[in-house]
DNA sequence: CTTATATTTCAAGTTTTATTGAAATATGGA
DNA sequence: TCCATATTTCAATAAAACTTGAAATATAAG
């Protein structure tokens, strides 16, 4: 992942109308869900759910797949963890897991 | 960590130039460094620099301490640790590791 | 007390992002 | 073909975030 991906990963999980279909479509599994489905589920009409969904699939955070009538998403889990990887390797210089990331002792003080 | 905060702190991490001084001080250690090194380092204005850093610092990246005149600023890195945990219980039901978040065969697919 | 340095605060303007509702596109069935 | 459903796109507006430069605050030194 490059800065510019990490911006808008980080851009689209600012806003709490995305970071609860996210959540939402970790909940709902591997088949994912439909447009509509999802923006029920969080409470936006179909072209505010659309907006926001388009934002999040173009940053990888979703993919989607139109299966007739309905298109639906599904959580892209690698583009997650490579956010969690540009995230710890920039700011905790390579440790890779989040204990040593935060270990307090590691943190000068 | 709760909703309000990580919405913050991933905003916080979605400008250029706020990312730009988090690994800038990532890099520069544990003393931290001033406001006004980290305004030139990052090619920012005064009151600009000042207005990132206010916002680093009230979600919790930074803590700020002032030495006479000057104001340090350093990363925190429980607030990005308490992120990357918030993200990975969230988006990947409780597995605690990089690893197993992003490993394939977890992702239906 | 005055001046200099470091930083923040404020108000104004600009840019970006989000919302709304209507219209357009895509698909499937009668 | 015509109609219904699902979703997106578009234009207008609203809201939030960012930038700028000037003024204010805080600290220190002469």
């Amino acid at each position: 992942m490059d800065e510019f991906n990490a911006l808008a990963t980080f851009g689209a999980l600012s806003n709490v109308t995305r970071l609860r279909i996210l959540k939402y479509l970790v909940r709902m599994g591997c088949n994912g869900k439909t447009a509509g489905e999802i923006g029920k589920a969080v409470e936006a009409t179909p072209s505010r759910a659309s907006f926001h969904l388009a934002t999040m699939t173009e940053t990888g955070l979703l993919v989607s797949e139109r299966r007739s009538r309905e298109i639906f998403y599904k959580v892209n889990f690698n583009s997650i963890g490579n956010l969690v990887h540009y995230l710890i390797h920039d700011c905790c210089k390579g440790n890779n897991t989040v204990q040593s990331c935060c270990n307090p002792k590691d943190n000068c003080e």
